[in-house]
DNA sequence: AGGAAGATCTACT
DNA sequence: GTAGATCTTCCTA
């Protein structure tokens, strides 16, 4: 039961997304907690990076990826937000997006969200797991903390970790940026 | 004012 | 499994 720090989003962010897979996302509404197992992961770069949201530099939709490592970066794609976490080592620019989550407590309370019944697709993607725990640009700019009703912890579970392309990129890169826990039946695909 | 977006839902072959 | 409609931010003009 640690909760894990800012400096642990201060290097570089694919090394961040292979170690958040298995830790613990925790919410809290009303007193309650929502958690889940991260079970999918991205790293995205700077500007280096033609999949990455800073490609373009630094705008008023992005502006939080330059900011310190630990900071919760928050963007619409379609109607759905999209949770990251920025990412990088001094410097530079970077941030990981959480795909999908193990639903562990709260699951209740996540259907209610979503207004679904089936527990396979209510955290299984990106804008799915931001509805089921009411996260929107409102927490963009703030730091994983307790105190932000946000945060990650590590409880040491032990996940077999595989890799792929990242998802729905036109341009990605050679490197394989994209993480998941093998045989969980939540990763997106 | 117009358009595009790292997605999701639904309805099918 | 894949294909097409969807509809909210936030960008560029």
């Amino acid at each position: 039961m640690v909760i894990i720090k800012n400096e642990f989003f201060r290097r570089n962010p694919k090394l961040v997304a292979i170690d958040l897979l298995g830790k613990i996302l925790v919410r809290i509404i009303d007193n309650k907690a929502l958690e889940g197992i991260i079970v999918e992961t991205e790293a995205y770069f700077g500007q280096d990076d033609p999949a990455s949201r800073a490609y373009h530099g630094k705008k008023n939709y992005n502006k939080e990826m330059w900011d310190d490592p630990g900071k919760i970066f928050i963007y619409n794609v379609h109607n759905n937000w999209m949770f990251n976490v920025v990412s990088h080592e001094d410097g530079k620019v970077g941030a990981v997006l959480i795909r999908a989550l193990h639903p562990l407590k709260g699951v209740e309370e996540m259907m209610r969200n979503r207004k679904i019944k089936d527990i396979r697709k209510l955290t299984n993607g990106p804008g799915k797991l931001t509805k089921a725990l009411k996260i929107d640009k409102s927490l963009s700019g703030k730091f994983l903390s307790p105190k932000n009703s946000i945060y990650i912890e590590d409880r040491g579970v032990k996940v077999k970790i595989g890799s792929s392309h990242r998802i729905g990129v036109r341009k990605d890169l050679k490197e394989k940026l994209r993480f998941f826990v093998i045989d969980d039946e939540f990763v997106s695909r």
